[in-house]
DNA sequence: GCAATACTGTATGGCATCGTACAGTATGTG
DNA sequence: CACATACTGTACGATGCCATACAGTATTGC
């Protein structure tokens, strides 16, 4: 069984990992199953997204856009050459600011929005099974809280900066 | 510096798709701040947990590893690589089955993974931050439900043509 | 014994994302 | 107006992971 193991592996993980594993674990999960139902419409999870984005919000930048889905301008720019090249969204130029893009949808890009609606309407209700709505609501807000922690977190990390690391060795394995 | 975008773009990302992004970023950000803790250790988090795993579990074949760890084998193989190039851990032939590397934990491995240890529950306390134990097990709770309907879904997901969710047999013709 | 099958680890190529650096453009400051 | 600074999108290389294909080894069936 080639597909991603299901194992419920966070039984059986080290304690002093084990929110951390599991929370990873998921997402993982998450994305697979995503990817899997959106693959009937040749997408993933990241070109749904912004194209429900787009749909939604109506043109934007590319900036804009990387910031909304969380990832970084680079990489936003090769999903909309993706969509751009299947015809489901275009590349406006914007008149008074000739650096950026306007990202609109198309027409086909607006008919694919609608299916990828229903995927995800669909695949959501299954994924509420036999979680309460006050549940998911916790789950969200602890999450949210998680996330400020997080960013807390991460910005007072003593800057191991200049330390680099040295990759030293380890250089060739093999 | 290096900073991350740590902008809380859950609050206006399309609703169609916030718990699910709120999800996937907190993991990221979960995984930016472990890497980012641990990179005083040069180690990042798939590898803190590894070490940790082999060091709380003994020996273990590395699909076992791979299993526990939630990666592939392929994965695996050159995280295992790296942590024995700098004799974190070994590779231990065993004695009843050749196909195996029994991967065993080193003097040094063990003194490392004090100071992991001991990053993590630092790096736990301050992520505990304003949520309540009660909040943090209903947080485990639901998302381990949400894995079993996760791997719920993705197991019905209707193979799209190539897609081969089905059960060992019919991979290759032959 | 021998062939068929299953399993383990590795090699390879691909993908998505990141981080950095860069050129083009806008905006602010003197 | 000239210049410095900030911002946008892109190019490039690196990383971590995956899926596939493969060789070596074990196991099973006859």
């Amino acid at each position: 069984m080639s597909s991603a193991n299901l194992t419920t592996h966070e039984l059986d993980s080290p304690p002093w990992l084990r929110v951390e594993s599991t929370l990873m674990s998921t997402a993982r999960l998450l994305r697979v199953a995503f990817d899997a139902r959106l693959a009937a419409l040749d997408l993933n999870l990241t070109q749904a997204s912004l194209l429900g984005y787009v749909a939604e919000f109506g043109t934007t930048t590319q900036t804009d856009l990387a910031d909304h889905l969380g990832i970084g301008r680079a990489a936003i720019g090769s999903v909309i050459d993706r969509l751009q090249a299947r015809g489901l969204v275009e590349r406006q130029p914007k008149t008074d600011d000739r650096r950026v893009w306007l990202v609109a949808i198309t027409d086909s890009g607006r008919e694919l929005t609608a299916h990828v609606a229903e995927v995800d309407e669909v695949l959501r209700a299954e994924l509420r099974h036999g979680i309460g709505r006050e549940e998911r609501q916790a789950l969200a807000w602890v999450m949210t809280r998680l996330q400020q922690n997080l960013a807390t977190a991460i910005a007072t990390t003593v800057p191991t900066s200049t330390t680099r690391i040295s990759t030293t060795s380890t250089g060739e394995q093999q």
